[in-house]
DNA sequence: AATTCGTGGAG
DNA sequence: TCTCCAAGAAT
């Protein structure tokens, strides 16, 4: 990796966000541009929102991009530029967890503090045959312990590199090395034939399906976007107008009959121009069905604040949900038609 | 403490 | 198509 031995702080703070629950091919490309953009902390802390979540878009968790520009902000004012040196002062960071606080320390600052991600819970489950669920606030305690201890007086940049890159190259989820691992001697999951067993998850995820119908609204060559504000998925991306129903199968002709049907949108003055195949998402947690409606404005409208009426620099301005950008990308509309 | 926050690759 | 899950954090 680019940032492998690099010690600065900034360097090492924006990888570690980049690549929380995010694997390293996907965050790669995020990174560079982003150092590329943003060279320093003062320069980041400096930056527009949406140029922020501009160039955030397609990796998702987007909290992660709120919270690093609150950070480079915090750094930038309150510490002169210079991000704090310990683990308890960079605990504070918004989007800097127990994971992060300890990664910089120990790489940016050589603090001696043992990091706790998936690869090492992974490792220490497996070598010690353990079998404590590691979602949860006591596995999360327990696997600490064991990883301070493993990490005892061993400088800790070097370990904690060392048992990540373990987990990440030998001791991986689905075909692990353990023919070639040095470890296989005193593995007890590989002895007792439960590599594959470990570690355990308590809880298993539950997706709620959600059918969301957009208005994609032409209005003499131009589309209307709005932000995201709600609490809810994809905080401050923009999308198409949308309405919230209970099922796709709905037509333009019936999306007017709802309530959630915008009242700028007066159905005197439009034209519908037809539906788009249905466009699945799969997020952590929900299943999104989107259903894309072309509506053509007969007459010139007025819209709220909240909507922006985007020319051809939108899709170069704001930052969109995948589901938009392939609706976009399979249409060839570039948002300025 | 339990939920919720994206996206994409691998099997 | 479906499941798992990836250098987790916030609420």
């Amino acid at each position: 990796m680019p940032w492998k031995a690099v010690r600065d702080p900034y360097a090492v703070w924006l990888s570690e966000i980049i690549l929380q629950q995010t694997r390293v091919a996907q965050g790669m490309p995020y990174y560079e541009r982003f150092v590329e953009t943003y060279p320093t902390v003062t320069d980041l802390a400096r930056a527009e929102d949406d140029a922020v979540m501009k160039l955030w878009e397609g990796l998702g968790y987007y909290s992660r991009a709120r919270n690093l520009l609150r950070a480079a902000r915090m750094v930038a004012n309150d510490h002169a530029g210079h991000f704090p040196d310990t683990y308890e002062e960079l605990l504070s960071l918004p989007g800097v967890g127990p994971y992060t606080a300890a990664a910089i320390a120990s790489f940016a600052f050589d603090r001696q503090v043992a990091v706790l991600d998936g690869n090492v819970y992974r490792v220490l489950a497996r070598y010690a045959g353990d079998a404590t669920p590691t979602d949860g606030s006591r596995g999360r305690k327990h696997f600490q312990d064991l990883v301070d201890a493993a990490m005892g007086d061993t400088p800790a940049a070097a370990f904690n590199q060392a048992i990540m890159d373990f987990g990440a190259l030998v001791c991986t989820p689905r075909n692990a090395a353990c023919a070639a691992c040095p470890l296989s001697a005193k593995c007890v999951a590989l002895n007792t034939d439960r590599v594959y067993d470990l570690p355990v998850k308590a809880k298993a995820v539950a997706r709620r399906t959600r059918h969301f119908h957009y208005l994609v609204v032409e209005d003499r060559g131009h589309v209307l976007l709005q932000q995201r504000t709600e609490k809810d998925i994809w905080q401050n991306l923009y999308e198409f107008p949308l309405i919230e129903a209970d099922r796709t199968a709905l037509r333009v002709e019936q999306l007017i009959a709802l309530p959630a049907w915008p009242d700028w949108l007066p159905p005197s003055r439009i034209t519908p121009e037809g539906r788009s195949t249905i466009y699945r998402q799969i997020l952590s947690h929900q299943t999104i069905l989107a259903v894309f409606h072309r509506i053509k404005c007969e007459a010139p409208i007025e819209f709220p604040e909240h909507l922006v009426r985007v020319d051809r620099q939108a899709r170069s301005l704001y930052a969109l949900p995948r589901v938009i950008n392939r609706y976009l990308e399979e249409k060839a509309l570039t948002l300025d038609l």
